[in-house]
DNA sequence: TAGATTTGCTTGGTAAATTTAGCAAGTTTT
DNA sequence: AAAACTTGCTAAATTTACCAAGCAAATCTA
């Protein structure tokens, strides 16, 4: 299972946000955020945790899971995939075409082996 | 809307189980639920949260919502992203971080032109 | 090439979360 | 009726989340 910080910090890279950036939306200091992303803090309030989620576009439930409070993610398969189909909000529609096209491609792939 | 506290302590009573009878279950000192029971806490932890929510059998967006931190319901995904979601699902674990590579790498041609 | 900005990070301090100890009013037991 | 236990509560002590300030490396600018 992956590390809070861990969760945390790939969710920001990919969107991408800056320490700083995600400080000026949520009030979180770019300090306590770092600490965040180095699994310096065991019990982060429930506050922070929806309000990461929110901005970096993931399920609370996945948090959570990553912070260990819950164990099992209901049904969707993995919380890398919500990041995925979530962060593609801002793509253009050629780019989000692409990435059709590229998922496309990994499934065909994948039947010829 | 019903403050945190009165929610709790309506929750617990309904059961009913004691302070001490919770402590003993969650390993959350009475001492402290008194205090969320009386609002004396502003950002209990999720990890508290949570487990007040699981053995007093209500959903945690309850808490969360009494607590203030979430005002309403509801989350619109676009269909197309769903469909990506849902392609996705099938992947394996190294296919999936090809396509966050690929994501990456569309967001990253995408910041310098 | 040097100054200015940006970025992630660490340190130190403070306010707040959480626990320990213990009290007062009830309830049970003998 | 008084030990003995239970229950909710609070003050004090401890731990920890969270922030302000500032540093070093990287990147930008002139």
């Amino acid at each position: 299972m992956k590390s809070l910080g861990k969760t945390l910090k790939e969710a920001r890279e990919l969107i991408p946000l800056t320490l700083r950036q995600v400080e000026e939306v949520t009030n979180i200091s770019n300090a306590y955020l770092s600490q965040l992303e180095h699994d310096k803090i065991k019990r982060p309030s429930a506050n922070v945790l929806y309000k990461l989620a929110e901005i970096y576009k993931i399920e609370l439930n996945t948090l959570l899971a990553a912070a260990g409070i819950i164990q099992k993610e209901g049904r969707s398969k993995s919380k890398l995939l919500n990041t995925i189909a979530l962060s593609a909000e801002q793509l253009t529609d050629d780019e989000e075409q692409a990435l059709l096209q590229y998922l496309k491609y990994l499934r065909f792939s994948k039947k010829n082996d």
